[in-house]
DNA sequence: TCAGCCCATGAAAATCCTCATCATAGAAGA
DNA sequence: TCTTCTATGATGAGGATTTTCATGGGCTGA
């Protein structure tokens, strides 16, 4: 479980990631507007922790970017204050809920765990693709209504890249997701090959091809 | 992000600095030995790169100096040569990483990030109990300065367990931790028994025992 | 003591990663 | 434009790792 700590306060984002981090979850920190929209660009999370004053721009722009790259990433703002026009704003946009300064960190681990769940247990978690049907807490995909069973890598590639479709992704970010390892970022990518043409392979035996593509020297894209 | 860059080559020293500036980090460098001391006494930086060839005097002293001034700066050795005897001082002398020239400007990138990340969340990058060590970069594992040879979820199994040393760690979040995923909370964590067994007897096949207890009904401890 | 759950273990199956080789896209130059 | 060259991607096979499964032994509470 990966989460984005979006703050700019350094204390407090460190002491919610060694909060969260005792709690089994991944983080990654932002401090800047432009450090923020750059992470969110590249990776996917599954709960991203919001403040809403940063420097360097606005956090509900970074909601808003969120939409605009079709993201799932669960959102919680954390606002300084308790001011019903942050909340409705954020929550209008896109955040899934809100915790005003100061918080409990108990709380926030609770909030996370809830929105967490939720994205995962609620209506919202069935991918479908034309053809293609993803449920993505039973972990099962169908084409044409004929299941098509993938290996755990697979799955998580087939929805990464759909959870970022019409962008290319590097395949290093790929190697990165499937391994969850940022030192694999250094070395080899070559499983990365063996995954998508495996995927390829799957999916075009079950009917449903061109979606991926490669993007030459970049990466791969899901094109739809 | 704040990056000091001390290198004595300028070409690559320039190549370092625009890659970075790219990354939204702030480079300063730094040619020569007298140069780079000045530096890291007036300001502190999250991660310094130190080439051990310096004019001037030895990079290695620079480390020492950083000591001295009990400075947190991270570190990063990039060495002209693959030399173990530098890694070694370097790491014990408390450089964060090390890095062999040459070098893609994408793994030194990893490197950097990884090693802020490190800072943040206040972990060291070797763990030494008696007769164990672990070098957390290059996952290597040391009994008595004799090698061991664990595989990615050993490895990952034992700092996770030495990281939360004499507290018991429940096998569901084992699962969940050497999975990856938070679905595996829920389904069976049979494999955690298989990794458990292979860990100990690959430890204590290299005369390390004792350490890795089970707490009945209730998962596993790290006990020093 | 005994029942019932929990863990240990070895072996087999499934998956994943590496490696060597081949194919191809894009770049460079004629 | 065409050819050649180089780096990148595709592929299949083999080995390594991970996970599952079945069996047996041990802990704990009644």
């Amino acid at each position: 479980m990966k989460i984005l700590i979006i703050e700019d306060e350094r204390e407090l984002a460190q002491s919610i990631a060694t909060y969260l981090t005792d709690e089994n979850y991944r983080c990654e920190m932002a401090a800047t507007y432009d450090d923020a929209i750059s992470k969110i660009d590249i990776y996917s999370y599954d709960c991203i922790l919001l403040d809403l004053m940063l420097p360097g721009g606005d956090g509900l722009k970074v909601l808003e970017e969120l939409k605009r790259l079709q993201k799932q990433d669960g959102v919680i703002i954390i606002s300084a204050k308790d001011s019903l026009e942050d909340k409705i704003a954020g929550l209008h946009t896109g955040a899934d809920d809100y915790l005003a300064k100061p918080f409990h960190l108990s709380e926030l681990g609770a909030r996370i765990y809830s929105v967490i769940r939720r994205k995962q247990f609620g209506n919202s978690n069935i991918l479908q693709v034309n053809e293609l049907k993803i449920d993505i807490p039973a972990k099962k995909v169908m084409v044409s209504d004929k299941p098509v069973t993938l290996t755990k890598k697979e799955f998580d590639l087939l929805v990464f890249l759909i959870g970022n479709k019409n962008r290319v992704i590097s395949k290093a970010a790929l190697a990165e997701h499937l391994s969850g390892d940022m030192a694999d970022m250094l070395d080899n990518h070559d499983f990365v090959y063996a995954h998508i043409k495996n995927l390829k392979k799957k999916l075009s035996e079950a009917g449903c091809t061109d979606y991926i593509k490669t993007a030459y020297g970049m990466g791969y894209k899901w094109e739809q």
